[in-house]
DNA sequence: ATCTTCCATATGTGATCACAGATGAAATTC
DNA sequence: GAATTTCATCTGTGATCACATATGGAAGAT
């Protein structure tokens, strides 16, 4: 019975939505503020409510989405929390899974990233928004899991899944090849920092990555919201919180 | 209408369950390694099964529990997982908070960790176990939250729940005044160093706090696990899967 | 014209049912 | 007597149902 049938999908409903929905926030396919429902996702999976329901709970407690007081889910938004707050545990948690990168480094390691590195710039040269945010985060990612930590690159999974909607909107900004093209030079940067094996170089590198990036967001996604609002919030009823039932 | 009713409990039955098992796997009420099934649960809490099996998927997406391969969901074990790689990362988060909490520390904020490190001092000396885990969890969580970040906080949370069911074996093992009693004098230094208001200072006595507190429980945790194997692990089906439904 | 009330529909939550696989002891085979 | 098979029971997963609340437009009142 050996090469006659191959190996199918074991896993639940439940964990396939939500690797598909997380997908869908990672990439940026939702936009941010955007209200979810159960049914209308279930219908678009081909499945029922049910595993809808328990995925979406899962992406909730990991702060992917938000769930108003009448309990209506939606994708994180933009402003409705503290971005600065989020952006300084990036910068500490991603920075020193950098340092142990650093401390880990091999010449094998240092050579990808500059290859990673490479394809980005090529992206930005050719202004090309999709290859940006992809060369940008496989960078990032390859850093991360050369800490080899597997824990620690579940928490940083985590933080870059409330800022993919993020994604959705630089995705659509004019001038972001500017911002990358920076981002470019300071990974060049963090690339020789780790060939030193300057742990604290490289986890300093990675932090002025991060701010360079967050403040300039911060300055265009003000003027993005100026010009238009992204996703209209419900009714009045911000406060009132439901019945519960029996 | 005013003062004739209260006001009455409007969270749903999953926050409660979610909000219950969260409580009993913090206070070490559930052994590490221990099977718990939905059923059962349910009963225990007298709702149905609905709830509890969203509430157990929330902690297992938290790393509170895991979820074996066969799909049964248990109490995180104490060597499963890298215990080092969580210490690490303790350290480092936990050190940050205490760095923020320095920066903002204030006269009256020091006066109380004083008191609460008395109180725990206390419970040293009269050898009362839960008194001391608590006196240190108290400690630990002022100044987490003088870090002022929620965000920051909520991260904190997660790993301690992680560390939970730990508290169940500390608090049956001889010996732990001992650690709790260098642990109080660490903490006094802590205090000190948010005094002056050395962030520095501050985070590393933290990092040695939570590293010696790791090291002793290390040791002894040995030798309990010699002396009685808590959790029989399941048959011999470790790796196998299983089928996916329709 | 503006605000309120009403109502059909949509939505989340909890209960119950159905079913495949897991479990562990009893029965059977060698 | 030891290894294997069988079978009743337990457990997690997914589907469906029931119901209270939310929503947003239409009808009505001011």
């Amino acid at each position: 019975m050996d090469g006659r049938v191959r190996q199918i999908d074991l896993t639940t409903m439940q964990e396939r939505v939500y690797q598909e929905l997380r997908n869908a926030l990672y990439q940026g396919r939702f936009m941010p503020g955007e209200v979810l429902t159960i049914r209308s996702l279930a219908a678009a999976l081909g499945t029922s409510p049910m595993p809808v329901r328990e995925a979406i709970q899962r992406l909730v407690t990991e702060n992917a989405l938000t769930q108003l007081p009448n309990r209506t889910t939606r994708v994180v938004s933009l402003t409705d929390e503290n971005h600065d707050e989020w952006i300084r545990i990036r910068t500490e948690v991603e920075g020193y899974a950098t340092a142990r990168a650093a401390q880990r480094a091999t010449p094998e390691l240092c050579a990808e990233l500059r290859r990673i590195n490479d394809g980005f710039r090529k992206a930005v040269e050719r202004d090309d928004a999709s290859g940006m945010l992809e060369g940008n985060q496989h960078f990032h990612f390859t850093i991360y899991r050369a800490a080899e930590s597997e824990e620690l690159l579940k928490i940083i999974e985590s933080l870059w899944l409330r800022f993919g909607p993020i994604l959705a909107f630089i995705r659509e900004l004019k001038g972001s090849g500017e911002m990358f093209g920076r981002a470019a030079e300071v990974h060049e940067r963090i690339v020789a920092a780790m060939e030193r094996r300057n742990a604290a170089a490289a986890r300093h590198g990675m932090a002025l990555d991060i701010r360079a990036a967050a403040s300039w967001f911060r300055r265009h996604h003000l003027n993005a919201q100026r010009a238009e609002p992204v996703a209209p919030r419900p009714r009045g009823i911000e406060e009132l919180p439901r019945r519960s039932r029996g």
